[in-house]
RNA sequence: GCCCCCAUCGUCUAGAGGCCUAGGAUGUCAGCCUUUCAAGCUGAAGACAGGGGUUCGAACCCCCUUGGGGGCACCA
């Protein structure tokens, strides 16, 4: 497919940190921009002072960064169309917005914040449509004049055709067409002289050459107005293309900021740094991600981002919104993490057992065990953080002494279970090399010699030794615990059947 | 309340009028494998919201209803 290199942004704005569903917007761009062989820019959007939190710039840089998102244009790597911060960009902005207000297409309106709430009040005391009455638009020379000398502050607020109606294109959509009677008279410029969301990203976008906006779907409803923002300028506006929006996976509601809850009641974290935290891989994340609202082939669930990048396509591209599965990025990080080499995920694992376990990352790297047990639990896991539950009774001082209920197998009497373990233990006592293999062999024989099922023999052995009855599998978890632990292990498991008659009806 | 958007298995999706007795995945259930738990393999149940049109023919086009979502700030 033939297609031109598309200029896109991600342009968050700095009031929170980066969230999942921002980060599916900040993908399907940088899909694309890659897609065209384009650019994906990234632009902060920080005109809100009072919402600005001095944490959330870096953690959307750290986030693009672990998701791999890289950015062509922007903070810390600069371009050709900056600055990438709206900040500094504002009298950009002012002059525009003065121009808007020569041209008659926008005005200064005076109105405090008391007087709107008052009318906002009446308005819906009167039963009225509530929204701006656009008191300030009517204004005449001389009372604005009176205005300007009494030292008012003022907004500049776009003037939007009276009636009529605006008719835009959304690729993922269609044709959508609005009543300007519906419209707003916004606010383009803020008192404080900083600009309003409408204001900044069309003038930022026009500048910024932007081709393509893809963002959510909530801000479809804003459209009109920019569109009569681009008319006022008389620029051309970029192609729009509104990405459904991401629901609680009950399929109620837009997914929160904060939390996202499942049906069971549960609640799922919302921000790309909790997902690596909870031992997620940026790119089973990534995968994830791309398969909400777009999919590769229809057939294909697990692939790279050289081959979404490849078959990115705007225009296939889900209208309706879709519940957040899950589910399937739990499947899909194991799927992922079962397919690491060992080294690698080994070196992945190293932050988070360094942390369960509290033992140095060095020290654990060097430690052959953990060497021994990665291929192990490889298929057990879902998360990087699953592991460490999985092998810490390795590193512990001791395990829980097991019970005698847990000890004896089913079908299987507490006298027999005690024949079994001591047969065991002289036969470990007797091996040459303490390795998976030999151990295997040794046990495996023992079962056909004292004609008992496998699993009377090794299951005894792993709640003895582990202390537990879930287990990576047995003889590896022997190699890895060591000859004289687990001999100790099994003869104090003997010393708990102690008496058989205790359970002599087990 | 007003405006806009959306509507395929529980969920994510394929489906651009005949390839559809609707495909894949996840989740669920069952069987196999098996030293536990997983993983893996096999199988099962599971959807075109409803009603009208258009057409020789509709999951796909149109209308209505219903349901869901989004927006109505000197926030983005």
């Amino acid at each position: 497919m033939i297609s031109t290199p598309a200029r896109v942004r991600f342009a968050p704005s700095p009031t929170g940190f980066f969230h999942i569903g921002g980060a599916r917007t900040a993908l399907f761009n940088w899909l694309y921009a890659r897609h065209t062989g384009g650019q994906f820019i990234l632009r902060i959007e920080d005109t809100d002072r009072k919402r600005f939190h001095p944490d959330a710039l870096q953690d959307h840089l750290a986030g693009l960064r672990w998701l791999g998102l890289d950015w062509d244009e922007g903070p810390e790597v600069g371009g050709d169309y900056g600055p990438y911060f709206q900040s500094q960009r504002l009298s950009l902005y002012q002059e525009w917005a003065d121009w808007l207000v020569e041209q008659g297409a926008a005005y200064r309106c005076y109105c405090t914040a008391a007087e709107l709430s008052e009318m906002r009040e009446q308005q819906r005391a009167g039963k009225q449509k509530v929204g701006y009455d656009r008191r300030c638009r009517w204004l005449s020379p001389a009372e604005r004049a009176a205005r300007e000398a009494e030292g008012r502050s003022w907004v500049i607020r776009l003037a939007v055709p009276l009636d009529g109606e605006v008719t835009f294109h959304d690729v993922i959509r269609g044709d959508i067409t609005y009543a300007n009677a519906e419209l707003q008279d916004a606010v383009l410029l803020k008192s404080d002289g900083w600009p309003t969301y409408h204001l900044a990203n069309v003038i930022d976008d026009h500048f910024m050459k932007i081709t393509h906006i893809m963002r959510g779907d909530e801000w479809l409803s804003s459209v009109p107005l920019h569109w009569h923002l681009y008319r006022a300028f008389d620029w051309e506006p970029p192609v729009w293309a509104h990405l459904p929006v991401i629901l609680n996976p009950s399929g109620k509601g837009k997914v929160s900021k904060r939390a996202i809850r499942t049906p069971s009641g549960a609640t799922i974290p919302v921000f790309v740094h909790e997902y690596q935290q909870m031992g997620y891989l940026a790119e089973a994340v990534v995968n994830f991600l791309s398969g909400i609202g777009w999919a590769l082939d229809g057939e294909t669930e697990i692939y790279d981002r050289k081959t979404a990048i490849a078959a990115f396509d705007i225009h296939h591209i889900q209208a309706s919104p879709a519940a957040f599965p899950a589910e399937k990025l739990e499947w899909m990080n194991g799927m992922y993490i079962r397919q690491m080499a060992d080294e690698a995920l080994l070196q992945a694992l190293l932050p988070f057992l360094s942390q369960q376990l509290g033992i140095d990352a060095g020290t654990l790297a060097a430690d052959k065990r953990l060497h021994l047990l990665i291929p192990a639990i490889r298929e057990r896991m879902k998360t990087l953080k699953d592991a460490g539950p999985l092998i810490d009774f390795i590193w512990a001082d001791d395990v829980p002494i097991p019970t005698a209920t847990d000890l004896i197998p089913r079908k299987t009497t507490c006298e027999q279970t005690c024949v079994i373990l001591q047969a065991i233990i002289e036969r470990l006592q007797g091996l040459q090399e303490w390795d998976e293999a030999g151990i295997e062999t040794a046990l495996r024989a023992l079962v056909a010699e004292l004609g008992v099922k496998a699993g009377q023999l090794f299951n005894p052995i792993r709640v003895a030794v582990t202390g537990r009855r879930v287990t990576p599998p047995l003889f590896v978890t022997l190699a890895a615990v060591g000859r004289t632990p687990t001999i100790h292990r099994l003869q104090r498991a003997l010393q708990v059947l102690g008496d058989c008659g205790e359970h002599a009806d087990h």
